[in-house]
DNA sequence: TTGAAAGCGCTAACAT
DNA sequence: ATGTTAGCGCTTTCAA
């Protein structure tokens, strides 16, 4: 590092000059009571005089926490990381954060050198807890953070009985309403496109798809349901296997709106009218439907929510480490509009 | 996992397992040479045993640097985020640096808060280096970081006389190679939409432009030139406005390719066949070009090498810092596909 | 090849 | 209200 010469100043420097001890300095510094105003005055005056800046190396060691966290991306699939999803995640995060003193660290774990780097970085102390986005079933990083101690909240669940303290969406309800939706509007035969049936928000939206038809009397077909992977491609073709092999149904739900899109157009391209051959919902990843089809109606993810309670719970548990876990799962909203 | 008994292993806690001293521990995680190979044994074995990681502040703060730096996005109109060109960055930062033991930390600065909060991150020495893209021309954080020595690296230039270290797209080359193209192949009448002129990067491929017409000694009218915000829409309107008034254009060249994606759509709705009537070149934020339309031709910037190059500045700056600042120029590369 | 000891700059008891 | 002091966990001379 470039200086050295002296160094950057350092509050013993800053105290010498105001001409009062270390501890006043650090008590001006940390906003603590009890010091005399004119006191307080001169050692701003020199602390700005210095231009000095603490050392939170030195603070974080002396037993004060790291003032930061991180937001984790583990995500393989480099793609995902422009979605709209993330980017709103993000900045949900970003802005609950923006009033505190911490300081928001976004990174990438794509490979396992990273997913070690990471670890080192923050059991080394960096950062006082980790949120995770896009954790993927088999991903252990969660529980090698969690079982340090250290403060970690999860977007999303990796399993029925996540043992990480995690925020998640209602999937379960937000698809059987989507579903329930599409029946008490006239549809019968309600298919769905789910996602990789290795992910267990696919699961959950299917089966909120399955009880919602259960709940309405509705005998489903094995052959109404087609596994896509979440992308717009995946759904265009999980349609028209849809529209070949089933090609009585009137209604589709789709567990992303991106598949949405994708089916939506390979059901036009079959010369299908939407919504009055079929109507079309997806579980809404959030802006995109906007890009996609102003008008397709969806299960909106309180992602501006989800953002705020992940920050809330991971600065709670800051705040006093609990041996207990918390899980918040928030309610989904259907998002009627034109087209469905 | 039990863990806080007395907080997590020490390097001295290390020590007394393996029946070494503290500094015997040191040099065995820092891989420094000589120590006996079965001390070095031993000592590993004791870390393994302990699941001992290095306190980073302490390592910090003795001296050593923090192995971390910042990839710093300044976007006050947060929806650039998703922008490609801004994750095939940051991915091309991630993979240069995949190999180090440095870990990347990418941070939002919106608000004067968070610039002020991540100042003082910077300076309080948890990064060796700061990386910043998307710098606006007023915005005087990269001279709050340079001016205390930290290793800064720009993403593009505020002005034609940037004084901080910087990597840039030869984006008046790129723009009048685009330019000579339409004239190369027999078009007159080329129009440009361009960037936000308070923009440095606007003011660059306006020049290019320019440049690109003087030479070929075609006289270029005012209302050849209409500027937009690098957004679909504000292409689209320019593109309604040329058509308007200056119908007797055959080629465009768009300081965007997302301009250039609006600008085409404006065409085809005026009943223009493109390129038959009118041909369109976008100056390329990367792979967007191909989500639009995947036979635009493009300006093709070297994201990957910008990104690889801002690395390797800010790595070769951490090693030996030095006064003299350094700027770097990349070449653009035109992409004719189909419809240009 | 190894250990002992002196800080790195700060916070937080504890004195005053 | 303020100063003194003892660490926080590590790296790094300097001896041995």
């Amino acid at each position: 590092m470039l200086r050295r010469r002296t160094g950057p100043p350092t509050l013993e420097e800053v105290a010498a000059l105001a001409g009062v001890g270390r501890s006043t300095v650090s008590r001006v510094i940390n906003d603590a009571a009890g010091v005399k105003d004119t006191t307080r005055r001169a050692v701003q005056r020199a602390i700005a005089e210095l231009g000095y800046v603490p050392n939170l190396a030195a603070r974080t060691l002396a037993g004060r926490r790291a003032d930061a966290v991180a937001l984790v991306m583990t995500e393989p699939d480099w793609r995902q990381f422009g979605e709209p999803f993330f980017s709103e995640i993000v900045r949900s995060v970003g802005d609950a954060l923006t009033e505190t003193e911490v300081q928001l660290l976004l990174t990438l774990v794509r490979t396992d050198a990273e997913r070690q780097r990471l670890v080192e970085y923050a059991r080394g102390g960096r950062v006082d807890g980790v949120m995770l986005m896009s954790v993927h079933a088999e991903d252990a990083l969660p529980d090698m953070l969690a079982e340090v101690g250290l403060p970690t909240v999860l977007l999303g669940r990796r399993s029925g009985d996540e043992s990480v303290t995690y925020v998640d969406a209602d999937n379960v309800g937000g698809a059987r309403s989507a579903v329930a939706h599409l029946l008490d509007t006239g549809r019968r035969a309600v298919a769905t496109i789910t996602g990789p049936s290795d992910m267990y928000v696919a699961q959950c939206r299917l089966r909120g798809y399955r009880e919602a038809l259960e709940r309405a009397g509705v005998e489903g077909r094995p052959s109404w349901t087609v596994e896509g992977d979440f992308s717009a491609d995946s759904g265009h073709r999980a349609m028209a296997e849809l529209i070949e092999r089933a090609p009585e149904i009137d209604g589709v739900f789709a567990a992303s709106d991106t598949m949405a899109a994708g089916a939506l157009n390979a059901l036009r391209a079959a010369g299908r009218r939407v919504p009055d051959d079929v109507a079309v919902i997806g579980f809404d990843d959030f802006p995109l439907a906007q890009h996609t089809d102003p008008k397709l109606t969806t299960v909106r993810q309180p992602l501006e929510e989800i953002g705020h309670t992940m920050v809330r719970l991971l600065l709670e548990e800051m705040e006093e480490p609990t041996v207990a876990w918390r899980h918040v799962i928030l309610r989904t909203e259907l998002v009627v509009r034109g087209s469905a």
